[in-house]
DNA sequence: GCCCAGGTATAAA
DNA sequence: TTTATACATGGG
């Protein structure tokens, strides 16, 4: 992939078929980073505010210098993974993830930071993605470093110090002591967060479930997402559905290893892809 | 008003 | 071990 710095910005040469932001951005494993009116993505991670614009065959990310965007956001957008291969293996002898896959092309598993997606995909159970998004958005506003228009998530070390009347009118609803539960056992070192890089997925998937409202749900979603665990496989209501109608007789060996990228395309495609 | 939302904790069978 | 129910809250 070629990079070029132009000006402030850097110009990533990169085809949408390989990485296509809209449809990464849409498909449920991150919050806060939403089209513009004028066709530009926004959004806060790593605690800075990211402006993106995608054409057919570039993506130009605004203010980024070249050794920022080594430093960190190439692998934020996971760029050196090669899902090529990955897709090809998942897609062998597997018709439904073909079409899944051919309907939208080129998503990415974002390497989001662990705690940001802890506490977002604590609030995502039984909840709705808008609502999930404008409670992230203010859960941001109220303790979250002030950017340039913008607020970082918050720490976790900020969120222990807070009782549960300080999180009233977030719309966290009977979320809000599993948030702080979390966040003040991370605070003081008692629960180790970033075993869940390295630990066999058994055990990185019991150590997040020692945390109040994380479920075999919330706990793969977690792994897949904030730690990049492709072998975890967050089954949902909608994935429950297409496992039945899809894999009668059970998953295909693929998914041991891969499962995760396979869900993203699977929940999509069934979510938008085959309307009539 | 009623139903649902990328589920989970809890109690009961 | 599997099956029901409550849960806060806003949008359709």
């Amino acid at each position: 992939m070629q990079r070029l710095s132009q000006g402030a910005h850097l110009r990533l040469l990169l085809p949408k078929t390989e990485l296509d932001l809209a449809v990464t951005f849409d498909c449920g494993q991150c919050f806060r980073f939403l089209p513009q009116p004028n066709g530009e993505f926004l959004g806060v991670a790593h605690g800075r505010i990211l402006r993106l614009k995608q054409t057919e065959t570039e993506i130009l990310l605004y203010d980024m210098t070249e050794q920022e965007f080594l430093d960190c956001w190439q692998a934020w957008f996971d760029l050196s993974t090669g899902y090529a291969d990955i897709l090809a293996a998942l897609t062998r002898s597997d018709e439904t993830l073909q079409k899944a896959v051919a309907f939208s092309p080129g998503i990415h598993i974002l390497r989001q930071e662990p705690f940001e997606a802890l506490v977002s995909f604590l609030i995502s159970q039984n909840n709705n993605i808008p609502r999930i998004r404008s409670s992230i958005e203010r859960l941001c506003e109220r303790f979250g470093k002030a950017l340039d228009g913008a607020y970082a998530f918050p720490d976790p070390q900020t969120l222990a110090g807070c009782q549960v009347s300080d999180l009233a009118g977030l719309g966290l609803g009977y979320r809000d002591e599993y948030l702080l539960d979390c966040a003040r056992r991370i605070a003081t070192g008692s629960l180790p967060l970033e075993d869940c890089f390295t630990l066999p997925l058994e055990q990185a998937r019991a150590l997040l479930r020692t945390i109040r409202g994380v479920g075999p749900k919330v706990a793969d979603c977690v792994l897949l997402f904030g730690f990049h665990r492709m072998d975890a496989f967050p089954i949902d209501t909608w994935m429950k559905k297409i496992l039945a109608a899809a894999y009668p007789q059970g998953l295909p060996p693929e998914f041991l290893q891969y499962g995760g990228l396979a869900q993203q395309y699977l929940f999509r495609y069934a979510r938008w892809g085959s309307r009539s």
